[in-house]
DNA sequence: AATATTGACAACCGCGGATGG
DNA sequence: CCCATCCGCGGTTGTCAATAT
């Protein structure tokens, strides 16, 4: 006897979330808010499991994410917070709250991991470190964190460790936010199309029609704090939340544990304080500092981005 | 034009931690 | 403590579109 499975695999629809689908879901937590996934299924009729209707939530129909497009600043965090932190994609995506876990987990499989092999065939930017000093020359499957991985294993970190930041947590623009998200709208060069694509104007008008019974919440552009918002100490990404246009030092980018940000928590959503819960531990935070110093570099090289992509 | 291959990414699966009775 | 349940995470698979042959 193994484990039961999650749910009731009979009668459990599989695949695609269609909109009429993610309609019943938003509309749910919209109400309810996320949580008790358990119920979801049940009382919104949907025939599919749990887990899926929090995956379908977390990673595309949850205010606030971006998909597709990754700068080469993004890259740029992404491949050093690998280095250091191995495939920990939720921690790696707290420092990036406009991106999911999946989203990186697979920015990473797809595009980054090929990037870095190709880059290190030709051995350029990346010089090996002194052997003494904890590595943080990113190579694929985590190989790269190795004195971290040492550490980890002797100071493990918590499992439940994302230090996701608050993304918006209004719904009032969900629609747009779906219309925007999904893979099937054509996005920001996102071209592509499908029956789903082809119902998204549909989708939009049943939500919009849905969010003008809804209560009030904050609007989408809340999540760009005041510049009185904006404090030396803001993380990355509360520094891009707020639009930030220039880049802080690395050091900068490093987010306050939880209880420091109180401004972050104004805007935080249902599920966010669900990402609250873990922190950088000293070991971790430790390397990360003495990795910043050896990164800004890359990092200015990355953020002139714009103009210079990394070469990887 | 048809078929095979590759790339991208959405979604699923299984494990393990957290929590409550 | 033990057990059951819920939830989140990371690895993996499935599917579809684009591209190559």
């Amino acid at each position: 006897m193994g484990r039961p499975p999650c749910c009731d695999k009979v009668g459990i629809k599989k695949g695609p979330w269609t909109p009429e689908e993610d309609i019943i879901l938003v509309s749910y937590i919209q109400e309810h808010g996320p949580g008790n996934w358990r119920s979801v299924p049940i009382n919104t009729g949907l025939m599919r499991c749990s887990k899926s209707c929090r995956l379908r939530w977390t990673n595309y129909l949850r205010p606030g994410i971006r998909r597709g497009n990754f700068t080469p600043h993004e890259e740029g965090i992404i491949v050093h917070l690998q280095s250091l932190l191995g495939n920990r994609w939720a921690a790696i995506a707290s420092y990036l709250p406009q991106r999911t876990d999946n989203d990186i987990k697979n920015y990473w499989n797809t595009h980054l991991k090929k990037k870095l092999k190709k880059h290190q065939a030709i051995g350029a930017i990346f010089a090996p470190p002194p052997p003494s000093e904890p590595s943080i020359i990113p190579t694929t499957a985590g190989a790269g964190h190795v004195d971290l991985h040492h550490d980890m294993i002797v100071n493990p970190l918590p499992k439940g460790n994302s230090l996701r930041p608050a993304s918006c947590s209004n719904t009032a623009e969900v629609s747009q936010l779906i219309a925007r998200r999904s893979p099937f709208a054509a996005t920001d060069g996102d071209s592509s199309s499908s029956s789903y694509a082809s119902s998204m104007d549909n989708i939009s008008r049943l939500l919009n029609g849905f969010m003008k019974s809804s209560p009030p919440q904050n609007d989408a552009a809340d999540i760009k704090p005041s510049a009185t918002d904006v404090n030396p100490s803001l993380s990355f990404n509360q520094y891009h939340m707020a639009g930030g246009t220039t880049l802080p030092a690395f050091n900068d980018m490093l987010p306050s544990p939880p209880p420091q940000q109180p401004a972050l928590m104004e805007h935080r959503g249902y599920d966010e304080q669900q990402h609250q819960k873990g922190a950088l531990s000293p070991i971790e935070k430790w390397l990360f500092e003495e990795a910043a110093e050896q990164v800004v570099d890359l990092m200015d090289l990355s953020d002139g981005c714009c103009s210079v992509p990394m070469m990887f």
